[in-house]
DNA sequence: TAGTGGTCTAGACCACTAT
DNA sequence: TAGTGGTCTAGACCACTAT
């Protein structure tokens, strides 16, 4: 791997250090300075391997104080066990769910797919983009990104049948899966897809979900039409 | 607006460009050591600038070959990038959180209000409607519903240092609580308790929270501004 | 006041593309 | 072969935080 740029090594490194509790979560990290003498780096090399984690979530920076450790454990534990799936959600309303299939492709992955999918940016991905329709009407736009390293040369039906079983019966385990909700007024490209109005809001999930060794196998986003599909939770 | 980082400023002069057609979709950019010597700058200040404008999918880096402005059309996967990075930036951490009292009254409840309260139209309400920040940032815009039969006489001051503890200390307990969310775009006077452009969109949350008797307690809605409060959501 | 991240410089060498 | 973006260096000064 020593032919990887520093800085991602770097950043593997750190992300490594945080996972194992090296550096605990709401802890500072210790200084930029310091961290480039300990790596035998240039200080903005280490920023830019910093930058990435920053990107990602596990890193916070408060300037004149310091980079700390996010604590990401208290938001998650705190609230909204038992989301919702969008198959669930349109047979609870008696709908049909369907989904067609817009792009299917192979490619390199962009700086913010790769990290999500902590692989480097000259390993293959593909990417998937779909409508899905409860009774016919737009509900959601996903784009699914998985890295080919995973499965290999999988097609458009094999994808369309069902990315989770090809896994499961290649003998992948899934793990946890992290998501991320925020609201957007979506591009035109998105509006067309969803048949909405320029100007009207979606609901913006981003999901990045792990196999059973922590290893991430897809990076999804997804645009719900505002109007027409609603998140529920229940907290106990 | 010359205190701004000379590479922000750049970005938005590239932007402007790219938005003119001075730079038309698909064409190259000059190279980045032409660039930086028109912008007077070093080329990794002009870098910083591009760097910002790849992510947000306007621009496409083609190693060995050129920085391409993005054919928005085509690249659809490419673009959706954008939408997300400015707004990840805006973790709801490490904030100081404090919240201010817009409203409390004594009312008849509307037909939601008194059907999510599962009580009768004349049977009175208080609502309390708030806005939470972030480090002095409106972050939330809540309406909080509760029957006055549940809280009798409780003031703005009681109200203000806990409802919960407040109904807790009279002998209730909290069962679960359900919630529904969506994605707006929120009218004026909630744009204005939020500092928000009209035409942003904002999360929309609705919460019914009950007792352990099953008796509903407190009808919230609350909005959240978009581009700074996300959820995040774990499963396992 | 000492330490921190933010920004910026003026170079350098690399692998790759395009010709 | 000339040009390009990718990476990296070894500094510098700044505003801000924490004390």
């Amino acid at each position: 791997m020593s032919d990887m740029p520093i800085f991602l090594q770097i950043r593997d490194d750190l992300a490594e250090k945080i996972r194992r509790q090296h550096f605990k979560g709401g802890s500072r990290l210790p200084a930029e300075r310091v961290l480039a003498e300990q790596y035998k780096v240039s200080r903005m090399t280490l920023r830019q391997a910093i930058a990435l984690l920053v990107n990602q979530g596990k890193l916070i920076r408060k300037p004149g104080s310091g980079t700390y450790v996010s604590d990401q454990e208290k938001e998650v534990s705190e609230n909204l066990k038992g989301i919702t799936s969008f198959t669930q959600i349109m047979q609870s309303q008696g709908k049909k769910a369907q989904s067609k299939f817009i792009v299917f492709k192979r490619h390199l992955p962009s700086a913010i797919e790769a990290s999500n999918l902590e692989i480097d940016r000259n390993e293959e991905v593909i990417t998937i983009e779909r409508v899905r329709y409860g009774d016919e009407e737009p509900i959601a736009f996903e784009i699914t990104t998985i890295p080919v390293s995973l499965v290999g040369n999988i097609n458009r039906s094999q994808m369309a049948h069902g990315l989770y079983e090809y896994l499961e019966d290649r003998g992948f385990h899934f793990g946890k899966a992290v998501q991320e909700i925020s609201a957007v007024v979506p591009n035109e490209i998105v509006c067309k897809r969803l048949n909405l109005t320029l100007g009207q809001a979606a609901l913006f999930l981003r999901q990045t979900s792990y196999l059973t060794d922590d290893k991430p196998f897809e990076f999804v986003k997804t645009y719900y039409a505002g109007d027409r599909y609603r998140f529920y939770l229940e907290k106990h």
